[in-house]
DNA sequence: CAAGATTATTAGGTATACCAAATAATGGAT
DNA sequence: ATCCATTATTTGGTATACCTAATAATCTTG
């Protein structure tokens, strides 16, 4: 509730080492974010984690003073937000988070399939050696939480192994739009791994897949299986709403 | 220059619309955009037509004045046109418009590409027969532009022709997606769009592929043809920049 | 005359204050 | 008692004012 970003801060030593550095540009920056960035920073945060519910309310001026801040920063972060998806603003109401159909969750999964599958491409192309063994040895922290049910190292992981795969593209559009895709999959996603802790290896399996593509620098199977991948991802979420739906 | 889009119009005559519209929710919310929103597509606009050039400044104080703004509406599209990665904003500095590099357009050729073939897929599941006209019409339309050199309209058509079938697909996160890459893409498709007058016979053959993909509805064939039309304009581009290379 | 320091100006970042619209609540009339 | 109207409150939208950092210009000093 109390968690403040804004804290009238002294800038007095910040200024001296500010002046100090101008001459050796040695120092890299001490450039301070925008605070509308950080503050987006913390609320994607919240949204991911879910410590924000779907649905819920963010009225400007509580959540500005909760977090310590005015409303034109917090501004700035919900308009970032809103561009992303991840909530909604309309006109004279409080923004509310998105809370995603299940057909919703199907086209970005399937949008997030494309992205993949491209990333997979590229990857075999301009991934180096560390690269893919940080991929490999995600790959095995994977293996080595599967044992256990409640470890949310699994689901961590699985979602870090994605994006290394991604990020080894060096496509900075490819990242970021991929990185957007997976904040508004995020809670959807976690809710279906918690769901599915006896399927693991199923994932191991396609993950290793992967993996061997990768390894070998094969497009075509790399590709082929994130593609698999993911379709295999927009299956789980499907039953996980048909069977919802069974209960109501 | 004085182009006001804020204008402190009296709002008394939508003041008493509303409220006696109030009982009757028929009327469609009259809801007016937010100014940020509106301001965003100005600014957008004046970039794809190249009116605001690649690496020039936008200085807030400067900007807001001259659209008749104050700068916190302005700063609200900035973050929106920054997010959507058509200008750059660095602390202490004016924002600038993005001006991509070589490299910089291949990457984001690439990812739309992807999105492009993902689209020609979804597209044979779910065009109407009324959209799929309106698709062959713009093609027809390109052939009949194709003679006129000077003709922007073949240009238009062309961007009126993917958006269209990304449009059927009714994947809005892959619609809205699409749309931002084509902005960013914009103003080097329109330039060498211009220098390859000569060769449009190839951009029609190559549409006509697509249209006959989505005319069978076959998947296969119009994901093809669209990634292999997109990565002709991946050589385009390159080719352009090695010529300008030359010339320097 | 040159180099460095200091000051002034400008631009972006943030907070606050004001405005308009929508909704909720309350009071009066039927 | 119910329904409508009017008012008050809440919330988002916008403008303005202030703060801080960076740069450029000028002045001073070696």
């Amino acid at each position: 509730m109390c968690k403040r970003i804004g804290e009238a801060e002294s800038h007095v030593m910040d200024n001296k080492v500010a002046k100090s550095a101008n001459n050796l540009q040695a120092i890299p920056t001490l450039s301070r974010k925008r605070l509308g960035d950080q503050i987006a920073d913390v609320l994607r945060k919240q949204i991911l984690l879910g410590e924000m519910t779907p649905g819920s309310n963010i009225p400007e001026r509580e959540t500005a003073m909760a977090l310590g801040v005015s409303r034109t920063p917090l501004r700035e972060a919900l308009v970032i937000l809103e561009g992303e998806g991840l909530i909604l603003m309309a006109p004279a109401r409080s923004p509310i988070v998105a809370n995603p159909t299940p057909d919703d969750l199907i086209q970005l999964l399937l949008v997030q399939s494309a992205l993949e599958a491209l990333a997979g491409e590229c990857a075999c192309e301009k991934i180096t050696s560390d690269e893919l063994e940080a991929i490999e040895e995600m790959h095995q922290k994977m293996v080595a939480a599967a044992e256990d049910a409640e470890s949310i190292d699994f689901f961590n992981n699985d979602m870090a192994f994605h994006e290394a795969i991604v990020a080894a593209t060096k496509n900075k559009p490819l990242i970021k739009t991929h990185r957007q895709y997976n904040s508004r999959l995020w809670r959807a996603r976690f809710m279906s791994s918690r769901r599915r802790v006896k399927k693991r290896s199923l994932t191991l399996s396609e993950h290793g897949a992967i993996v061997d593509g990768l390894r070998m620098h094969d497009k075509e199977q790399t590709s082929k299986a994130l593609e698999e991948h993911l379709r295999t991802a927009i299956k789980n979420i499907s039953n996980i709403f048909a069977e919802e739906e069974n209960q109501s």
